[in-house]
DNA sequence: GCTAGCAGTCGGTAACATCGAGTGCCAGCT
DNA sequence: AGCTGGCACTCGATGTTACCGACTGCTAGC
């Protein structure tokens, strides 16, 4: 634990660094609100905090930078979540009001609104799809044997899988699969498709029905390639000087699989925020990510996140997180 | 029109640059094949050349750089459309045997494998879904006055909206619904949804189907925010040197309306390439887009293209784009 | 125990010389 | 007439040196 100076003058030398994302030194730092002492008692602080790993010397004449532990100290002791500022409260509340339509479309610009508040990129994942309830089951014959399954679930997601039928049927067989399926699998949840289903009597029927519920268990959302909205994704370029990093950075946000795991880890971890290598991806080193789940009828459903440089202003982005996750939550309680 | 020594010359040019992003000097374009004059030469030649627009100097003292209109001679005297190397050819072919399931996944991995292909940023714009029939419409409760369209066209393509209700409405009228609009509607061209809809005589149940019908000509294809899949983005970040160019690059392939409207204004202006300003973007000054169309059942259907520098490696691109279109609408066609 | 002051470090910038890739031009060769 | 070897010249890139200034660490004194 530091002492309240050192607490202080490390809390300048974050904020001042945020900033300027310039080194900052110790003239600075006595001049900072919070800091009432000299440069030259700044300086000898420093040099503590350098020796217990908070601080960093880019080189012997330069300001220190905060490092991977000093912002890790800094958001531990934020203490209070912090509200919005009033205008970005504003933004917020008005993006929920005229929030409507397809929920797709609603993830998608929330990714999107994540990223305007922050300037960052803004990460959403929707909720996993295994305990939801199906709401309804329609089988469509495309081509003699093809036919697309669309399934629809209680939180409105609309899930679509193409599956191969056994044998040319006809278009009314379909249909009378695709009814039978609806009727067996209304209410159940959409991870525990069971493997046998009550039959028809009609082979050909059963056939497709048996087809459709095989690639129903086998796209079982867990195994699935999950979904996850990225909003805001050229923010990276501003956010890292090496294009290399920005290379680097936009790479694991093309992975979809890895971002969602990202997320459900830090989440799990009880982590509101991800320092650099925190994060367990090296590419990521000189990144942070902030986090919240979010609650659709008091359960905890997806989450959504903001991927930006470490240097990243926390506060702000905690609070914006926070707020966009709590309403994100209502609203699709209420639905 | 230059003569075959200029164009030659330029060709050396255009191609060293590609390779090598540097500019070029008379000793090499002098040692390259296809040009059997000296480096002396080769400088009037160059002079001649930069005076014509073809080539640029960067500075007094340096090798020569294609213009824009050294780069549109270039790929104007390509010719032949060349074939891609064998090794890639197989990556395609592979590709499309072993691709089957949903479409969208399918548009989403095309457009990495342009984007493997040729080492930049593959787009893929799926068919404008105005004129394909409806195969199939289903409305879905979802609250007391909520609910979800889930339209399937002939092409597979799934659509969904979600509908306010009228009234609150039982599940029953809303099935009612539901079948009634898959009985009018089922054959439709999704571009043609007539205002006015054979009436059941429940005034509830025309009530949803109403608002069901107002929401479809709403959300006429055209009109709507249409879907493009980018695959690849991260090789804008290797692509140019400046962060300000990635930045910018990238916004535009975050506006998905732009991307689409781009590569059918250049479809549509018979281009295959578009360098530079010719995209019609100045964000893209430094950028050249290589595109094509795909046609499915002999109809001109949707577009893909490849995004990358100027200084890109045309023929390759060409060649790739010219594959993957056309093994595109084979597997779109067959179904 | 804090701080003013001072010597010392080292990156950044400017001035300057050097190097070399590349040019334009010209005289001479074919 | 046209190509080419050769040459003077240009100018960015690289390296050197000096200097400035933003910092630091340390120490003496309040």
């Amino acid at each position: 634990m530091l002492d309240d100076r050192k607490a202080s003058i490390l809390r300048a030398v974050v904020q001042e660094y945020i900033e300027t994302a310039q080194p900052v030194g110790s003239g600075r730092v006595s001049a900072a609100p919070g800091v009432d002492v000299s440069s030259a008692t700044v300086r000898n602080e420093m040099a503590v905090l350098e020796n217990e790993g908070y601080l960093a010397q880019p080189h012997t004449s330069a300001g220190r930078i905060p490092t991977e532990k000093g912002y890790r100290y800094f958001v531990d002791t934020i203490g209070a979540p912090g509200a919005l500022r009033g205008e970005q409260a504003k933004q917020v509340k008005a993006f929920f009001a005229r929030a409507h339509g397809e929920l797709e479309e609603m993830f998608e610009s929330t990714s999107r609104l994540l990223s305007g508040l922050t300037a960052w990129t803004g990460v959403v994942v929707p909720p996993s799809a295994a305990d939801v309830a199906i709401r309804s089951v329609q089988v469509v014959g495309l081509a003699p044997s093809t036919a697309l399954v669309v399934t629809v679930l209680a939180d409105a997601m609309v899930e679509k899988h193409s599956v191969e039928l056994p044998a040319d049927v006809g278009d009314d067989v379909v249909a009378r699969a695709s009814l039978h399926l609806a009727a067996q699998l209304t209410g159940t949840m959409r991870g525990a498709v069971p493997a046998d289903v009550v039959t028809t009597g009609d082979p050909d029927t059963d056939g497709v029905v048996g087809a459709v519920i095989e690639v129903l268990r086998r796209t079982t959302p867990a195994d699935t390639a999950e979904e996850v909205f990225v909003g805001g994704a050229s923010r990276v370029a501003s956010a890292f000087d090496a294009v290399e990093t920005v290379q680097q950075v936009l790479s694991v946000l093309e992975e979809q699989l890895v971002v969602v795991t990202l997320l459900r880890d830090v989440v799990d971890r009880g982590l509101q925020v991800a320092i650099g290598t925190e994060t367990g991806m090296e590419t990521l080193a000189d990144a942070a990510l902030v986090v919240a789940p979010y609650t659709v009828d008091g359960e905890r459903a997806g989450s959504i996140g903001v991927l930006g440089p470490a240097r990243m202003n926390y506060p702000e982005a905690m609070a914006a997180v926070a707020a966009v996750s709590r309403r994100l939550g209502h609203h699709l309680t209420e639905g």
